[in-house]
RNA sequence: GGAGAGGUGGCUGAGUGGUCGAUAGCGACGGUUUGCUAAACCGUUAAACUGGGAAACCGGUUUCGGGGGUUCGAAUCCCCCCCUCUCCGCCA
């Protein structure tokens, strides 16, 4: 959420932003008449104010008033002023959750370096990095090696689930797990606090991290009778995690990274681009966190996403980077990087495919989780800036090794830095 | 799931209807003393929102787990919820 005295004093900075972001033309009727109900709502605050400031005076005064006839008066004064302060209130109330409920729909500022445009193709290529195999044999997807050497049961997956469920059998286990040790290892070696989350969590931080957990276009599953819903990512748990809390500035930046199931329930995907476990009900994520200062959260940013380069080198696998364009950033997003991994498998002769994100939210979602810290040698505290990151999403990962490291015999080569923790050298011998 | 006990400021812990944002201790910060350290002593020590002010600062509102209620007045009484602890049951 945005603070509504900047949004205020720069109007049309956010209107233009909200078109930039390519939201719907209601967010910007919302965004304007979340300003026009303030304008209410501040004059409406202040006579509530000035009431209960009456009512604490009338309310002493009561408590110090020995003579009962004026103590009597005092009384009756003390039942008009509750009267009154509690319409007050009432309509004050309405406003606050007006004002609220439209302001939460506008989303982040876009960083000025951020391509500027409505959809996914504007992104801008930084780079590319590494050389995709060139294969001296017809080249399989993920699903066909899954198959073949009884790795991935797409079809039990569905029986016992439904669509877009898998179970992952004999070697893709032990690649899993390793890759989870891999990605684990290294994020603690550069100063990552591991964690495991809940896999559910309270609606509330769902929100306050910036989904919508109720609602037609829901990402998420939600435990009826209950106020949980299965996590999308880590990134909610991972950032609830501190929620309310004010930190020392000393503590910072905190650097979390955190295993998770993650759940989603794909509403509306489908097609070739979701064949396999590309696009999946559920997969596990080991994923960045870290809580920072205002000022350095960019430099953040820039280290998560060296973090994912690295993992993608480290694996053998080409790779782009994208800066993505402010339509497709989404609501928290000041600025966001995806890596898309080469997959040899993927289109008619291999395509690349995102793998991972990193996400500089600013105080976008610190603001509703009220995560503050305290700046030394100054009075009051501020805001801290919230980012996020994939290290490695499981599912993907085991796309783009698979797919990857394919011979020409139908096995999987384990990459180097693998071997240690699949402990063998090739997938699906027998 | 059953029975009890609790949730108060950075921490520990007082406070059972009025002058309580809240005793005290610890910690932290500033100062005095000291060759240095320690000790001692003095002082300061929550946050959000908001009005005035160039600012220093001065005022107001809210916050004692959360939400409702009783009352002129609630940390204190009542109801619901959440969380923690102890015991019992069940259980991976």
């Amino acid at each position: 959420m945005l603070d509504l005295k900047y949004v205020i004093a720069n109007l049309e900075a956010v209107k233009k932003n909200c078109l930039d972001r390519n939201v719907p033309a209601s967010v910007v009727e919302d965004l304007e008449s979340a300003v026009a109900i303030e304008g209410e709502r501040k004059g409406l605050f202040h006579r509530v104010e000035e009431t209960r400031r009456r009512q604490n005076e009338v309310a002493q005064a009561t408590g110090k008033e020995r003579d009962a006839a004026k103590r009597g008066l005092l009384i009756d004064e003390g039942k008009q002023l509750k009267a009154a302060a509690a319409e007050l209130e009432d309509q004050l109330k309405r406003l606050d959750a007006e004002i609220h409920e439209r302001l939460r729909r506008v989303p982040n500022l876009t960083h000025p370096d951020a391509p500027i445009g409505p959809t996914e193709d504007l992104s801008k290529e930084l780079r590319k990095v590494g050389v995709p195999r060139v294969f001296d044999f017809p080249v399989r997807d993920h699903v066909e090696i899954g198959k073949s050497l009884d790795l991935i049961d797409f079809e039990t997956g569905g029986k016992v689930s439904g669509t877009g469920f898998y179970f992952l059998k004999n070697d893709a286990v032990l690649l899993e797990l390793a890759l989870q040790q891999f990605a684990m290892h290294r994020l603690i070696a550069a100063g990552f606090t591991p964690v495991i989350t809940p896999d559910l969590a309270r609606n509330s931080i769902l929100e306050g991290i910036g989904f919508t957990p109720r609602g037609v276009e829901t990402q998420v599953y939600s435990v009826e009778h209950t106020d949980l819903s299965l996590v999308g990512t880590a990134e909610i748990t991972l950032g609830g995690m501190l929620a309310d809390t004010v930190l020392d500035e000393g503590a910072l930046p905190l650097k979390y990274v955190g295993l998770s199931h993650c759940f989603r329930t794909e509403a509306g995907a489908a097609g070739r681009a979701s064949r396999g476990l590309y696009r999946v009900h559920q997969f596990t994520k080991v994923e960045m966190f870290a809580f920072t200062t205002p000022e350095t959260s960019g430099e953040a940013h820039a280290g998560m996403l060296a973090i994912e380069e690295d993992l993608f080198q480290s694996l053998g696998i080409p790779y782009r980077v994208l800066d993505i364009c402010s339509g497709d950033l989404g609501g928290p997003a000041y600025r966001k990087f995806d890596i898309e991994a080469w997959m040899p498998g993927r289109g008619t002769a291999g395509e690349y495919g995102e793998v991972t994100s990193t996400s500089d939210c600013t105080d976008y979602q610190a603001r509703r989780l009220g995560i503050r810290y305290r700046p030394t040698g100054q009075k009051g505290t501020k805001l801290v800036h919230t980012l996020n990151g994939t290290a490695l999403a499981l599912s993907r990962a085991l796309i783009v090794v698979l797919e990857n490291y394919q011979r020409a015999d139908g096995l999987v080569d384990v990459p180097d830095v693998l071997k240690p923790y699949v402990g063998k050298d090739v997938l699906g011998r027998r």
